[in-house]
RNA sequence: GGGCGAGUAGCUCAAUCGGAUAGAGCACCGGCCUUCUAAGCCGGGGGUUGUGGGUUCGAUUCCCGCCUCGCCUACCA
């Protein structure tokens, strides 16, 4: 519903410009009205052609509105059309037909192209605990794999591990020469954190940041501080060490974590690639031959990057052993000429000393992720939920596992911050002629989460004057600043969870807890929603422990009062929508008396429309408004109508499949992000 | 220096491909629980959309200049 009818008119209107005037036009401009009453479409497009025809507006509006209604076989579902304003042409939708149709279709979204997508979500070091920020990804990364397989699409969701990196260093080094202890004491004390139901990942957060201020504690010692950071990160890439093996304890615990964290709000995994592995089986190797085949790498001899292999950037246009990623035309090919000497601006892909960069190793990642590398991980059972399990790589593995990898299309959900690699990675795909999946790669990219300053004091945080006046203060693990998640969660569950006993004294326990984590997620699962990606969240306890106004338990309350008035009206929403069958709705829908009714079917049909954009701008923020809006609709219309005291049968039937709508609907949206509704809050 | 993003109500954010009167929430003020759950609803005040030009019948939206802020721009990962 509603995208059909949207379609079918804009497909009339070009019929009847290209019988009045013989034009062809590209795209008709569909909004809607500022009010309803004005009908449910309207279109501009009077307009754009006032000048191309020579004729005022109005007119080329009257003579539109004049075919239409002489060819109704090509407007089914609609009831009329006029002209408003000054040439605006308002279309009115068949309000009866278009409600029953609704009722019974419920409209399952077509697949937009059934494809095998894979999403990367999550993704943090694991040497410390997650934060505000990882919620973000976390939540934007899940809600979108939960859109994707709504329109049909097969959906691998990953959450790469970087467990060889500095940061994993770090906390090594923090183990092993602050607390000087050997892999035995790390065990020891992993235990001992275990029997004092200490988190690691949170005893971490604090090593971390000791080890980081360490680093530069003593400026004598910076330098051999710094060697040793170094000395520590070579032995654990290399593996097969002690070094490695505390590494690889620690890493796997806190990871380990991560999951358990992030399971708190449903977020589940199929597959954890890790760095270690990438490393180990060398996936370089390959992606460095073909790179180099296909003369995306060269070879720099002068300049600064001498002796590197590099890459020119996207955008640049570099003559010579370089290439060219878009077709070379003339003009680019002058361009090119008036350029001497190297490209400074390259990017490095291996080192004059031969290791490989951050990015040479995304690029081979890449290649896999698209089956285009040639070699495959291993895999190990990792993690079990309720009803699948969780791979991890590894050097050998287990006989018998899922095929992952060799996706059609996929989305990265990294911060904005990284744009600049990730464009990167997507050129070297581009560059090797993988031209296909390069436009099938997305870097889904969001604004970091930061703290307010006043939230920063909350927590007891040295605030500098200067970062006092800004709006925001960026979080920093390194500095051991920042919001854990799982201390934001328990503060949800707590506050909740008190609120909830206090209204529902007649609940058991199991349930009370049920529906105050219920609400919890929901409000911090909207909260990380709400915003479009772009926009940074500067993150305060005040607005993510706020139930009231545009929140997730507004959304959840709305179901709630309608599951009240099927339970009190003794039936349910299915039945509800069943019984409308042969009833005459349309004159509850308009005139009236009908306050607030229409605005809930409308509203409630341009569901499918928002999933579609949605996935269209990779922009979740756009669903979680749209369920917003239907959630104040549906109020709007329960403070209008008394449902359960409505004496006119026809009437009572559609007040209770209005609500059932909402219901639906609703609870499908909520799904989508990953939001459920508890039976009573 | 270059690239990307942002600047909209006191605060936090929306505004579909350039369209009709720029909308929500929070905060503030005033009302509404004897009728389906008040985590709700109604009403009120609040705006030179950073700034100066341009294009257009029409600009928060597109183009150019300027101002402010953030991020990226490493032979770190």
């Amino acid at each position: 519903m509603y995208l059909k009818e949207q379609k079918q008119l804009a497909e009339a209107i070009r019929a009847a410009l290209r019988i009045l005037y013989q034009i062809d036009v590209e795209t008709v401009v569909l909004e809607q009205p500022p009010e309803l009453k004005f009908g449910e479409f309207a279109t501009p497009v009077a307009f754009e052609l006032a000048r191309r025809l020579r004729k005022a507006p109005k007119k080329i509006a009257e003579e539109i509105v004049g075919a239409l209604g002489q060819t109704p076989d090509l407007t089914p579902g609609f009831a009329g059309f006029e002209v408003a304003g000054a040439g605006y042409i308002n279309a009115r939708l068949d309000r009866g037909e278009f409600a029953q149709a609704f009722a019974r279709s419920g409209e399952v979204p077509a697949p937009i192209e059934a494809l095998h997508s894979l999403v990367e979500h999550t993704s943090i070091n694991p040497n410390k605990a997650a934060h505000v920020g990882h919620l973000r990804n976390a939540i934007l990364g899940d809600t979108f794999v939960r859109l994707l397989q709504a329109v049909g699409q097969k959906v691998d969701v990953q959450n790469y591990v970087d467990n060889t990196g500095v940061q994993v260093a770090d906390v090594v080094v923090g183990l092993a020469h602050l607390e000087g202890l050997n892999l035995a004491c790390v065990e020891e004390l992993m235990a001992e954190l275990a029997e004092d139901k200490t988190r690691l990942d949170f005893y971490c957060w604090d090593l971390y940041a000791r080890v980081s201020s360490w680093y530069e504690a003593v400026p004598d010692e910076a330098a051999a501080r710094k060697k040793l950071r170094l000395g520590t990160l070579h032995a654990i890439e290399a593996g097969g060490n002690e070094t490695a093996a505390i590494a690889e304890l620690v890493s796997t615990a806190i990871l380990r974590r991560h999951l358990e964290t992030m399971l708190r709000l449903g977020i589940e995994y199929d597959l954890l690639p890790r760095e270690s592995e990438i490393l180990h089986l060398h996936f370089w190797d390959l992606a460095f031959e073909q790179l180099k085949l296909k003369g995306v790498l060269y070879f720099e001899t002068e300049g600064k990057n001498k002796g590197c292999w590099v890459m020119r950037r996207a955008g640049n246009r570099v003559q010579g052993t370089g290439y060219s990623s878009e077709s070379a035309g003339a003009a680019e090919g002058e361009e090119a000429e008036q350029r001497e000497g190297p490209d400074e601006d390259a990017k490095v892909i291996v080192r004059s000393n031969g290791t490989v960069t951050y990015v040479g190793k995304d690029i081979a990642y890449h290649l896999w992720k698209f089956g285009l590398l040639g070699k495959d991980f291993a895999y190990r059972r990792f993690f079990r939920y309720d009803d699948r399990e969780c791979w991890i790589s590894a050097e050998t593995g287990e006989k018998d596992h899922p095929h992952f990898g060799g996706a059609q299309a996929i989305y990265n959900v990294i911060d904005s911050r990284q744009s600049d690699p990730q464009a990167n990675v997507i050129e070297a795909l581009r560059g090797m002629g993988y031209v296909e999946q390069a436009s099938r790669y997305t870097h889904f990219s969001y604004e970091m989460v930061a703290l307010t300053p006043r939230c920063a004091l909350d927590l007891g945080y040295e605030v500098s004057e200067e970062d006092r006046a800004r709006p925001y203060i960026e979080v920093s693990g390194r500095k051991g600043f920042g919001v854990k998640a799982d201390d934001l969660i328990d503060k949800l569950v707590a506050a909740t969870w008190g609120e909830v006993d206090g209204r529902h004294p007649e609940l058991d326990e199991r349930e009370r807890e049920a529906t105050a984590k219920a609400i919890a997620v929901g409000a911090l699962r909207y909260f990380m929603l709400r915003y479009t990606r772009n926009s940074v969240i500067a993150f305060d306890f005040k607005d993510a422990l706020s139930f009231e106004g545009e929140t997730g338990p507004y959304l959840q309350y709305a179901v709630v009062r309608v599951r009240s008035i099927f339970r009190k009206a003794g039936t349910t929403a299915e039945e509800a929508l069943a019984a409308l069958e042969g009833v005459d709705l349309a004159p509850y829908l308009s005139g009236e008396g009908s306050e607030g009714i229409w605005e809930v079917w409308l509203r409630a049909a341009k569901t499918t429309l928002l999933l579609d954009q949605c996935i269209q701008t990779a922009e979740p923020a756009y669903l979680a408004k749209h369920a917003f809006q239907l959630a104040q609709d549906f109020s709007n219309f329960y403070r209008l109508h008394h449902i359960l005291s409505e004496e006119d049968p026809a009437r009572k039937a559609l007040l209770l499949a209005t609500a059932a709508v909402t219901e639906r609907e609703l609870v499908r949206v909520l799904a989508w992000m990953g939001i459920s509704a508890p039976e009573v809050m």
